[in-house]
DNA sequence: TAAATGCGATACGAAGACGTATCGTATCGA
DNA sequence: TCGATACGATACGTCTTCGTATCGCATTTA
């Protein structure tokens, strides 16, 4: 990992140097990585506001002047942590429509199951107000492409037949997501197996009587 | 507002005496009103982390010292302050299924409009797993009275047949509610009108093709 | 009127985090 | 080998907040 390739670095060299090599001795990229990890841990126990960066040196095994090098502040620190964070759903496979939401929905679940993403998304929606830049861009690397996916598996289903030609998309893809929200709100219930086949199911078929 | 009716203040005096008065001037209810709406305002601005008593004094136009009286520390008077948060749903009028989630769903994104109300949603969810007594308050004063009601228009439904007798109430409950959380995420995008009637019509009948 | 309690204001020391600076050592290119 | 840069460690002054204590005044009961 270069400081050219992922922007971590604050570089005060023209960018027509940037393919050239410094003298000196090259950053650690070890450290970049202990730094990183260290500051998503932390931030998914204390939030935004508790993170502290001489705990993340600590936690790092890193001196503060290494953190302070490449990053000019804690929010700059914590924005280039979250781009890191994508977990992305799977490719859907293409056989139903309703296969395809159940995995993803699936993947959903089981993401959320994960205390420390379950939790890092929790905070990234209260800190949002606070730290717009850090909203946008989790918005950006994690949230819009996983709506993107659902989406798009919605509209081949309306393509393909399997759905009414007048589904309300949106509508049809935030309660897909939101059921798994509402669902995992707590985060010491694990959602239940087959918790997502009832919430495609339900939907699919619709509540109201025939 | 007595200290009996609202169990706000750290009384030392025995139960016995709990009606009668005590000697010398008696605490202000005014103050009482102005710690917990500078506390409420604060903390949907900073966090839990991030709020702090000094600052909540000065904004209730209040001594430190008349909070710490009342109060052993910032997570107890925040507890206190989450207990003061309810937003009811409104009643529901029972005509139809269909127009009493109506009613609920968008009595939700009324709420969820209101930046506040939708910042101290998001941050509690956030702080759950740092401070979980301030998360089960809220559950047990908000999130799950909500549920109830919302619980309670699903069985009538199947009740009265205008459902299908084997609806999973579950999942139909967090599709509701966790569509207008999934949709108002980032808040500065108020949830449009006519959400409500998307979601709950498509919920009814259903995506899938007839 | 006297005793008791609450009030807002303010001062205090302790603790912790900030961001900067400076050690001696390590690792690179020339 | 030499200059340059990064490393971990640590010391520093500053700021903020904590929770406590005290001030003189206000408000209540007896």
């Amino acid at each position: 990992m270069s400081t050219a390739e992922t922007g971590l670095a604050q570089d005060d060299q023209p960018a027509a140097l940037a393919g050239q090599r410094r003298p000196g001795r090259p950053r650690s990229e070890r450290a970049d990585r202990a730094i990183m990890d260290a500051t998503l841990s932390l931030f998914a126990e204390s939030g935004a506001a508790g993170l502290c960066i001489e705990k993340v040196a600590a936690r790092a095994g890193v001196g503060k002047a290494t953190i302070y090098r490449r990053w000019p502040g804690k929010e700059d620190l914590l924005l280039d942590a979250i781009a890191w964070l994508k977990a992305p759903l799977p490719e859907p496979r293409g056989q139903s429509v309703r296969e395809d939401l159940l995995m993803l929905l699936e993947a959903m679940c089981e993401q959320f199951a994960d205390p420390r993403q379950a939790r890092e998304f929790a905070l990234l929606l209260g800190e949002g107000a606070r730290y717009p830049r850090l909203m946008t861009r989790y918005s950006e690397t994690v949230i819009e492409p996983r709506r993107e996916v659902i989406r798009s598996v919605l509209r081949r289903g309306v393509a393909t037949g399997e759905l009414r030609a007048d589904v309300d998309i949106d509508a049809a893809l935030f309660m897909l997501t939101g059921s798994v929200l509402a669902r995992s709100r707590h985060g010491d219930i694990p959602v239940e197996p087959g918790y997502a086949r009832r919430v495609v199911d339900e939907l699919l078929s619709g509540l109201g009587a025939r």
